[in-house]
DNA sequence: CTGTTAGCGCTTTCAA
DNA sequence: TTGAAAGCGCTAACAG
């Protein structure tokens, strides 16, 4: 019926209806006063041509150019944590009738700031980003420019005065290895990620910040800059090696945790040493032992920052707030296990 | 400096670089045939004024009114399988500089048909779709009207002749059973999703013809409708309680296959009783037994149903295609348990 | 309640 | 190589 190119336009709905294109405008935009009758006209005009809106074209002269979209730039589509934010955000948006806008970094500063690009160029109305690396003095050009911004489980040093929320990191791994030093623990392993990340220099401060009450009493082993599940694995392979090696792991990190796991049973040491991680992993308690973990809530993290998002687009022009979560302990089995 | 609202537009850069609005038009496109001297003068307007392209408008007159975006609908952006087909989608788009458009249909027609209406509005240049339920007729309206779509992981019934690529559940599923019995088993369980589901489908007959060597020694228990890891769970629990219970489980999917795990676990009967899973999911290989998998590959369905409708935007016209991806079975241990 | 007109920011077409 | 004018599909502002 319709030929391949040309998508039927309001023009061409106003006249099969044979009413004026406002009238049609009205119609589509759900606008109060208009009979019955013109609307029933509309509607079978636009069901008979197969009209669809065109939101680009509507939000050119839209008032503010708003576009109903958000952006969200996250580390990797595919990672579970992201993915279960971008899922809790998605509900949001779509709830208040947002599309949501969604890409990876990588962890990656330039990517990153592509993205950030294409989506000001889609004229996003708000921006949501889990923010790679330290400088991110680019995104004050887009704040200025009048588009809101949320970070989300990190904060950036460049920007102290953008609403963030994030999950108690410092309280969470201190939480996590007080665990462990309660269980009789006095030699402890770190693995955690790249320091250049803000939450893995937080994570590395609470273990150091609950490791003081020792007084002393055993010198931790820490390595860090563990971006993947292997390098986990081979750097817990190697301390496990060595005369004299930790009694607990604390993997600050959920790749590091799986790697964690990996060096253990391979070295049939895991139910001699006791591990706890950061951030849950999907089947942790069908694991023998059950992995004992400080749960992040991705869930709550990601509503949190979409209501205030959403607010700011909405016009709400307070002060930039900083909202942080409290993490939980899930006890499973492997950070129970006591020194030999 | 820039005031909260307008942002600034290809006029303002073309007063303040004292060229033609079509001379920036030029730049920001690429086009050739701009002397250095006024594409610098441009791009200096641009830096100074903080200028950031608008796609809205720049598609509104370009031809065909290309938006270089695409669209996918997922049954979920927080699934595994989902998210990682997601990502492999994302990176051949943004490869070719497209953006990717994602949304999550949660199995739901109504939804599903929401969300591709969205994109339609937004007039994506073709569409990515898992399908969910049997009626996609609506969907021919849009290929009518010129939007290129592909089926990914599921064929449509209604749909025969739109480019699909998938997975061969049938085989998959049957080589997955020839397994068990190849190590002894007679009476088989299997597990699986809603039947409304193509692939369920498939995978069910998959099993019921691997089943069909053993020349009716042994009738298989066969629970489908199955949604949920708690379903899953509940309905083998309920299936090992029996007098004679099934030596082998086949679950057809990774929330069934999770809730047996656990339902197995539960009854004591995980080194008693074999399982193999049909798709693979994390930490398989650390649970004990390791667990034997029917893995699908999501990143190569991505790459092929990205690198299609790719094709198809540039113009391609030929046949509908049907890509079929085969199947790995992956021995970990819980497959390879022998009837007692 | 309905219609008319102007113009959003950009690309196209055509002219210099 | 550069520019002027027209118009993409729609909404805003203002009539009737």
């Amino acid at each position: 019926l319709a030929d391949r190119q040309r998508k039927p336009t309001m023009v061409d709905v106003a006249e099969q209806a044979g009413v004026a294109l406002k009238t049609v405008s009205r119609v589509v935009n759900r606008e109060p006063g208009v009979s019955e009758n013109m609307a029933k006209r509309v509607n079978d005009a636009i069901a008979a041509l197969g009209y669809r809106h065109n939101s680009g074209a509507s939000s050119l002269r839209r008032i503010g150019q708003a576009t109903a979209s958000i952006g969200l730039v996250l580390e990797d589509v595919s990672n579970p944590f992201s993915s279960a934010l971008h899922r809790a955000i998605e509900d949001v948006a779509r709830d208040r009738g947002y599309l949501l806008l969604a890409g990876s970094s990588d962890e990656d500063q330039a990517l990153e700031r592509e993205l950030v690009e294409i989506f000001c160029m889609r004229r996003v109305d708000g921006l949501i980003v889990v923010p790679s690396g330290d400088d991110h003095e680019y995104l004050l050009r887009e704040i200025r420019g009048g588009t809101p911004l949320v970070l989300v489980d990190r904060p950036s040093k460049a920007l102290p005065m953008v609403d963030t929320v994030l999950s108690d990191n410092f309280e969470g791994a201190a939480s996590g290895t007080r665990h462990l030093i309660e269980h009789g623990h006095r030699q402890l392993a770190f693995l955690g990620d790249s320091l250049t990340i803000e939450t893995a220099r937080a994570r590395l401060a609470g273990f150091k910040s609950a490791l003081a009450a020792l007084n002393g009493r055993g010198e931790p082993t820490v390595v860090t800059g563990l971006r993947t599940v292997e390098q986990a694995d081979a750097a817990l392979t190697e301390i496990l090696a060595r005369t004299d090696p930790p009694t607990a792991v604390f993997a600050s990190q959920n790749l590091n945790t799986i790697g964690a796991i990996r060096a253990l049973r391979r070295s049939q040491l895991h139910d001699k040493v006791a591990l706890v991680g950061f951030d849950d992993v999907p089947m942790a308690d069908l694991l023998v032992p059950g992995l004992t973990v400080v749960a992040q809530d991705p869930v709550a993290l990601g509503r949190r920052a979409a209501d205030l998002v959403l607010r700011r687009i909405a016009g709400d022009a307070g002060a930039a707030e900083r909202i942080t979560l409290q993490t939980t302990l899930i006890v499973r089995g492997s950070g129970e296990i006591r020194p030999t």
